[in-house]
DNA sequence: AATTTGAAATTGGTTCTACCAATCTTAAAT
DNA sequence: ATTTAAGATTGGTAGAACCAATTTCAAATT
């Protein structure tokens, strides 16, 4: 048995666990909660940290992986492995997959998104700070500047709902709200060119912004909703005749 | 080289070969979709699916790993890996790290967690069908059963919120709901103990179950906003004079 | 002196091989 | 028919070697 004791951050794993794997992430996260590691730096390289951990370094790649699937870290081949800036989430990736195999409609992920952002509208309205106020307003202007390029506005589109999801105040709901709108955000780049103008999308939006700086929660809620509704539609349009829903629908999701 | 296309999401893969990780991933997925594995069935052995995608076996575990970290697979030594299907035994939340290092408070979960279940309960008692409706009263009728044994009724407690979930017939949010309230089981299995009774608790979730069952999304609501409210403070009280940030608490989940 | 270039060191990515450990299978022994 | 034990199967780990992208830094060029 391969019998790892402490490693020098004095660590010990409270339980006897095989799965090297889930000591990685153990060890590392505590690594990064302990060095006060921020989004951006540097993790230690890999065949040191597997020296001081006591592992292969096999085994630590398959626990950083995990880190990274999970979006905690980034690796750069040659340059090395960092903390991952920006609000936690899975990969977009992998997410889909995931949404794939559950088969999430586009119906439902908007049905979601406005459960989630609905509700962090309003706490927005609430409980937003100055800075919060301002960083929304900031994605409002660069709205208005890039409304005639698609890609740019749809970047723009999605930091504004970010902005406003932080300005809730809430992490957990930040969190989610980012996570579906990471599912939706591939399909809707390719399907935003056929879209008409954002005169409409740009005048919602800014009812939104005003709603929560005037601390109107009602009102931003319903702005909210009224908005997402309407961006369904909108999809829906663009989608056209192309099928919509991701994957192969299946997977129950009851319990057994 | 591997040459993939776009998959069912009319999402399209870069055609040159980046993180093999990513594209055993990828390949995975196409695996269980075309030959429509559904959870509990088993994928090929490590070293015959690395021979088959042309990758070695350490990239194929790197991959698959990433996939086990975000709930889709489950790995058996000695025995295989499968799909991953609804959790019986509540364990291994991708969302649990997250949660730990960005310092999620209690609060805010039960904060989202209100956001996404009122929401759920309404939607459930507008669509549950005669199944979900079933499988919700079953729940509630296991909490009767098991109202002096803590653990047992935390589970069904859980079981209850999960299939409330199923019944809103989007399985988005129902994921959602899943990865919020995993994130909290395992602090909540150790404060449980020291709950002093459930009748209060087993008297609200019967008045969810009613109002879905007699199709009052209002009431539905207004019924889960004050469970969860009221758990909160149950939850706050067991705590006590704990700390409320998820941090440090390594949480062990193994499977039997 | 400033800039460019390019070789070398660094670091993550991949592969190969061998072996360990848990599980399952099968057949012999009781 | 049941139990038991040996073997096969399968995931988990280890170490070394090499590939590929990046960074570093000193020499060459301007």
């Amino acid at each position: 048995m391969t019998n790892r004791q402490a490693s020098r951050f004095g660590l010990v794993r409270p339980s006897i666990s095989r799965r090297t794997t889930d000591d990685v992430v153990f060890q590392v996260s505590e690594l990064i909660k302990l060095n006060q590691l921020k989004p951006g730096d540097r993790l230690p390289p890999e065949r040191e940290l597997a020296k001081e951990m006591g592992v292969s370094r096999q085994a630590l790649r398959r626990g950083l992986q995990s880190l990274v699937s999970m979006g905690v870290l980034k690796s750069r081949q040659g340059s090395g492995t960092f903390i991952a800036g920006g609000p936690p989430s899975l990969d977009s990736e992998p997410l889909q997959l995931l949404a794939a195999l559950h088969g999430f409609t586009f119906d439902h992920l908007f049905e979601a998104r406005s459960v989630l952002e609905v509700s962090t509208a309003g706490l927005a309205a609430e409980r937003a700070t100055g800075a919060q106020l301002a960083a929304i307003a900031e994605e409002v202007a660069e709205m208005y500047a890039t409304v005639d390029d698609p890609q740019q506005y749809l970047i723009h589109d999605i930091r504004f709902h970010r902005a406003v999801a932080a300005a809730s105040g809430n992490p957990t709901l930040s969190t989610l709200v980012e996570m579906v709108s990471g599912v939706m955000y591939e399909r809707r780049r390719q399907t935003i060119e056929r879209a008409q103008d954002f005169t409409e999308s740009l005048e919602l939006h800014r009812r939104i912004y005003r709603a929560i700086r005037d601390r109107q929660p009602k009102e931003a809620r319903a702005a909210m909703a009224d908005h997402i509704a309407r961006a369904q539609k909108a999809f829906a349009l663009e989608e056209a005749e192309q099928e919509t829903v991701i994957g192969t629908a299946r997977t129950d999701h009851e319990n057994p």
